[in-house]
DNA sequence: ATTTTCAAT
């Protein structure tokens, strides 16, 4: 017999093998995605979905997920179409990704996003996906994505525990950080601030040689 | 200092 919970949550090892948020992951030719899904109608906020997708068959994650939405498969009624209640229907998304997003996923997802503005995306990674050169479209990416209305985040301990928590069959073992979680990821937190407020640094230098330092 | 990255075999 299936499970849900056997099938919807993500096995221990997994989770820790593939959210590590070390420089180099080496050989994680995987993403995993873990979703919720809230849905609003009038004051009331509710969960209404959650789980866990895997990229597949050489689709990013981020593309199945919008395969999925495309489909009414995890907001439905978020056109407005269907029964007349889902009129004035509001979902907020909040993901939590191994990988940040590539040129191409942000872009799309920006799109998506422009045509459905009672949907609210809010990302959270593990490891920024090639954004070392300054200039790489991944980060040009990150910024559109943020001009989308996205808000975009560097996991910490917090959202590990929580992800571990609400993701993971973790079966009452609470989460044990692995070394180097904090510092790598304020690290990350750091980097992904200059992607998204480039231009930063230099007005600081600017101050500084105002003041004569 | 350098190492990797939603594979390709």
């Amino acid at each position: 017999m299936i499970n849900k919970f056997d099938s919807v949550l993500l096995a221990q090892k997994k989770f820790i093998y593939h959210y590590k948020n070390m420089r180099w992951a080496k050989g994680r030719h995987e993403t995993y995605l873990c979703f919720v899904v809230k849905r609003r109608v009038g004051p009331n906020s509710l969960s209404f979905d959650f789980g866990h997708l895997r990229n597949r068959s050489g689709c990013h994650v981020e593309l199945l997920f919008l395969r999925l939405l495309e489909a009414g498969a995890l907001c439905p009624g978020l056109w407005g179409y269907g029964a007349p209640d889902s009129v004035g229907l509001c979902y907020s998304v909040t993901w939590f990704c191994s990988w940040s997003p590539c040129s191409d996923c942000s872009y799309r997802l920006a799109q998506f996003l422009s045509q459905t503005p009672n949907l609210r995306l809010r990302i959270y990674v593990s490891r920024l996906y090639f954004c070392d050169p300054e200039d790489s479209s991944a980060r040009e990416g990150l910024r559109m994505l943020q001009r989308a209305g996205v808000q975009i985040t560097v996991m910490n301990y917090e959202d590990y525990f929580y992800c571990w928590q609400t993701f993971v069959a973790c079966r009452q073992r609470v989460f044990k950080a692995w070394d180097g979680l904090h510092q790598n990821s304020v690290q990350l937190a750091r980097k992904l601030n200059d992607i998204l407020q480039p231009g930063e640094a230099e007005d600081w230098g600017d101050a500084f040689e105002l003041l004569g330092l």
